[in-house]
DNA sequence: GAGTGGTCTAGACCACTGA
DNA sequence: CAGTGGTCTAGACCACTCG
């Protein structure tokens, strides 16, 4: 169904553009971009296999070692994951190694005891300007906004404000996120067919308002961590915008530098 | 000079432990290994050109491809940059693009201008049991610490506090450091062989202390970005901690996560 | 043009999984 | 055992840099 890229290497035609711009682009990255479209287009949903190495090299006329340093890029893109023996499938944030991969808050006693969540409020609204802006919309489209508290050992810790675009989670609401078990971006996945593979933050230091306040049972002033953190899909398009405050007095964000 | 590993894959002998543990690894790993004593012990320097894949495969008798497999861990590791056509380099805190590749502040409006460093003290000091601990010294044990105040666009944002191991450091002193243009990791590696490689950092919100207020310039309790900063060197040895305060009141520390 | 890293292929064998 | 990903090799050609 995809038309097979031009061979290129071994004794064969010009690659791509030989008159204007260069632009040249290696076979294994074409590839990478057809199998990206297969994932975005919902071939192999998260979680399923995909067809094996040599399966693809066949269908897309090449060898199976680019079809290998295509995959090993999606892999490390944390797209696909590799099982040797068994194969290779789509990433998904419901596996037990990577659920709350974007949570970065480790508690300062080691041991992570279990998690709570209270969900305070869900509900449509416009979009504000900053927020339309973040998430690529017109001020004014309708957005969902959940608020909700995260707490540890029975002391809330994390307080989000999760904005989503309305048109992407329709269908979505209190009942629909109170009573579902595992993470959200799990949830995204299974009923809305919404993936997020990356994220940006921008982290700040900012004192308690009297609201944040209260949810996190600090004093008002209080120094907290601010995350405002943005969430693509596929094609770096921004589906989720949260703000949350991090009760930073028994827990750390933790980061790797390198 | 280094043993040349044993032979595998195409049609040879077994690899590795055959009885007890099978603890394989594979070729091109331990080419890695081979290559990163060569950085430890200074064979090749900072900045230095390595030699060609084809020589490396001669040396160690393996196939370019696998020394090629090597290399590129080695690059995803930040250790050797490659460049076409030229070769492939040890990597440096001293190259226009990475400088201050562990700085994560980024200023609200986009454009940053000058960075002016101030430093406030620099003593030798005998290490307290938390600082002792984190750098995997003795309590007691000979530091240098240094306390320094960076300033964006005259206005002092980050007040640091690093502890350095004295053994690894004679020599360092405050005179030496203010007069150094460039990088402090850049300085580490010129002037005392050390290459940080990776770091650890914990952030926290925390309220400004009555000095650290007055050096930041900002009212005491004032909420700050706490970055605590543990760095690796070869081996993962930590030969560095840094406290740093951050105001972000015109800054944030960006993150990507994926 | 010589030398470097970068891509591509083809084929062999190894390690792991599960029926 | 068959089938998967993982490693290794050998050789060809492409893209880039620099003298």
């Amino acid at each position: 169904m995809p038309a097979p890229p031009q061979a290129a290497g071994h004794a064969t035609a010009p690659v791509v553009a030989r008159d204007a711009a260069p632009a040249f682009s290696p076979l294994y990255q074409q590839i990478k971009v057809l199998l990206t479209h297969s994932l975005q287009g919902g071939e192999w949903r998260p979680g399923e296999l995909i067809p094996s190495e040599l399966e693809l090299a066949a269908r897309f006329k090449v060898s199976q070692g680019t079809v290998r340093k295509a995959i090993d890029a999606l892999a490390d893109d944390r797209l696909l994951v590799r099982r040797q023996g068994k194969g290779t499938f789509v990433a998904t944030h419901a596996e037990r190694e990577v659920r709350f991969r974007f949570l970065r808050l480790v508690p300062d006693n080691g041991k992570s005891g279990g998690m709570a969540r209270r969900f305070i409020d869900c509900r449509r609204q416009r979009a504000p300007a900053d927020v339309a802006r973040a998430l690529a919309l017109r001020a004014g489209d309708p957005t969902l906004q959940v608020r909700r508290v995260l707490s540890f050992e029975g002391r809330p810790v994390v307080l989000d404000d999760i904005w989503l675009p309305g048109h992407a989670f329709k269908g979505l609401t209190a009942e629909r996120l109170s009573e579902y078990r595992g993470p959200m971006y799990r949830l995204f996945e299974t009923e809305f067919g919404v993936r997020m593979i990356r994220a940006d933050e921008k982290l700040r230091a900012v004192g308690a308002d009297a609201e944040s306040a209260a949810l996190l049972e600090v004093e008002p002033g209080a120094p907290l961590l601010s995350v405002e953190r943005l969430s693509f899909t596929y094609g770096d398009r921004p589906l989720e915008l949260r703000r949350g405050l991090y009760d930073t007095s028994a827990h750390y964000y933790r980061n790797e530098l390198s």
